[in-house]
DNA sequence: CGCTATGTTGTTCC
DNA sequence: AGGAACAACATAGC
């Protein structure tokens, strides 16, 4: 579930995996995942191990001992598995490293949305797709710049990832509620004091998701993300999961941006 | 079967 | 030129 937490746990998994290993092969089993066509992916790789990485939003960098850069991109439901030769391959796997030690690097791709290929340069791909600054490096100068300019409701210019590079979904969501600010709210008209409390946000939410690997149902009661149906657990009383944390009103469900959006109608309101 | 989904990109209309 | 709005992409799961 791959916003920049998630990714942020991706890479130190690929760190503790698949390090200084030599690259035997790369099976693809459907190229149009791949950005850099085959026979030029393993020309560069095969033979070459990892030995660095660098996340800059929801892309994660690999780099080679042999100064390749690797971009992989997690779409909607990207993941990595490390897993020895010896067991099937897991599924959706559609990626496979395969490394001499014996040991295979899956890029689990189950609907077809990731991405991966070589790039020239991190800066190089940052620029040609208008990358923003990463969410826990913005500054609110840079923030508030890039917000003043739009005129559209506050949470589709957040998940615009040359606004700020990271926000999800449902992080979004989150900062919102965490910052007291109608998802509908127009970027252009929030307040000095608004955009500090969205900066500030931004930062909370996703330090905390990655304290907790992003690991949603480790979060503080005090977050909204409880009331998303997808945290509801049989263990929970049933009402419990739909209530604003700070109790104040049954959280809403509506749509904005064309994306499933939850609020709550007493703590963010539209002045 | 119908509906939804954590993301990005392309198209169309300003 | 570039922003806004929305469809499309491919598949799984409920």
């Amino acid at each position: 579930m791959p916003e920049l937490p998630e990714v942020e746990t991706y890479r130190h998994y690929f760190e503790a995996t698949s390090f200084h290993q030599a690259i035997e092969a790369i099976e693809v089993e459907d190229r149009k995942l791949l950005t850099t066509d085959y026979a030029t992916l393993t020309e560069t790789l095969v033979g070459q191990s990892f030995a660095a990485t660098r996340r800059v939003g929801k892309n994660l960098f690999a780099f080679t001992d042999g100064g390749h850069t690797l971009h992989l991109h997690f779409g909607m439901t990207g993941d990595l598995e490390y897993y020895h030769s010896s067991l099937p391959r897991p599924r959706h796997a559609r990626i496979v490293f395969v490394f001499r030690s014996g040991f295979n690097l899956g890029f689990i791709c189950p609907r077809k949305f990731e991405r991966i290929g070589l790039v020239s340069s991190v800066e190089d791909y940052l620029k040609r797709k208008k990358i923003a600054p990463d969410g826990l490096e913005i500054t609110l100068e840079q923030l508030t710049e890039t917000i003043q300019k739009r005129k559209s409701p506050i949470k589709p210019v957040l998940l615009d990832q040359s606004t700020v590079a990271g926000i999800g979904n449902w992080i979004v969501d989150e900062v919102l509620f965490q910052a007291k600010v109608h998802p509908e709210r127009l970027a252009n008209e929030l307040t000095p004091s608004e955009l500090e409390q969205i900066h500030s946000a931004i930062g909370f939410v996703l330090r905390t998701a990655i304290e907790h690997e992003a690991n949603y149902g480790l979060f503080p009661r005090s977050f909204l993300i409880h009331a998303r149906e997808w945290d509801a657990s049989p263990f929970e009383h049933p009402d419990q999961h739909k209530r604003c944390p700070e109790g104040h009103a049954d959280i809403v469900q509506t749509r904005v941006g064309g994306r499933a959006t939850y609020f709550c109608p007493v703590c963010q309101v539209i002045p």
